[in-house]
DNA sequence: TATAAACGGATGAAATTTGTCCATAACAGA
DNA sequence: TCTGTTATGGACAAATTTCATCCGTTTATA
């Protein structure tokens, strides 16, 4: 029940990437380099965020990536989706169906109870991911992020895009 | 972000066990049966079990396992808990202290909103599993199961005991 | 045309999960 | 007290997943 720390860099990624001045773009190589992180398999990650539509990638010189649309229309469980996926975590293997007792797929009707009650606890978790917007993260970044290292993340994101 | 199916074994063995009338016990070895496992990778999840104290362990001929309370008392989480750990499922590598812009840890007073919004998604989560009870989730088995195994099963429950 | 960048497949390394085995301790019944 | 039965927990092996790199191709810019 661990999240891949892939989710950690996408989002993180996310939030640099809507401090980036419309129609600009960053490249993969400058979010490696900001964030310290394996160039190519934050790619992979970047990857996935650009086919779930979350980023756009322009390819050649001057290329890199950008948001999507406003941050505001980014949930964090946009971005989670897109690095975990969309398949449940409780994933039943009809365990009731085997040993002494079992019976054939038919008899069973409907997922059982259990399921029933996991899947509605994941429910609940995805609903409160989908209620937090990558401009609350940008904005609550900004606040609690002192003054100096804002100062600092500014004049880099200057000469990343010059 | 998976579950281990273990979960899935220990919901449904703590489920059988509700259906285990006072003063008696079911062995690994009769779960294991029951649900067509392996013995000893089954007998490890009992252990947690055990160790969680959601299930009683008695040693020697005649011994097994037994529900360490009411299966009303007994909620989802616990069970989860106790197979998957109280970790949380989003771990921060704090990756905003690194790169260019980077700065120590003293910088930075409080966990970020990040952390924040993915801890409370996680809480809602936990909450909705503790929700439900053990006893719900043998009820509704009761119900969704087909009379013929229902008996069957009753049927192997008294053997296993004997 | 030369260069910079994303794309995606193949592959390898590391970590985690899944599963087995065994020695030991506790217990019930004869 | 003796015997067989069961849980306990550590060590170990196999399988799967995650993490990471590399490379050939495509696309766009200047
Ligand atoms: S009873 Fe429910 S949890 Fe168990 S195997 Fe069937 S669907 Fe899955
Ligand atoms: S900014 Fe938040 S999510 Fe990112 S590393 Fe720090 S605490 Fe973790």
């Amino acid at each position: 029940m661990k999240l891949s720390e892939g989710v950690e860099w996408a989002i993180h990624a996310c939030a640099l990437l809507a401090a980036v001045p419309p129609r600009a773009a960053l490249p993969t190589r400058k979010l490696a380099e900001f964030f310290d992180l394996p160039l190519a398999y934050l790619a992979k990650h970047l990857q996935r965020l650009s086919n779930a539509g979350i980023v756009i990638a322009r390819k050649g010189p001057r290329g890199g990536y950008a948001l999507a649309r406003p941050a505001r229309e980014i949930s964090l469980l946009d971005i989670v989706e897109a690095i975990e996926g969309r398949s449940p975590c409780f994933s039943c293997t009809e365990i009731r169906r085997r040993g002494p007792s079992g019976a054939p797929a038919t008899a069973y009707r409907r997922p059982c109870g259990i399921a029933r009650a996991m899947w509605k606890a994941e429910k609940a978790w995805r609903a409160e991911l989908a209620r937090v917007s990558l401009r609350e993260i940008q904005a609550m970044g900004l606040a609690e992020t002192p003054a100096a290292q804002v100062k600092k993340a500014t004049a880099w994101m200057e000469t990343a895009l010059s």
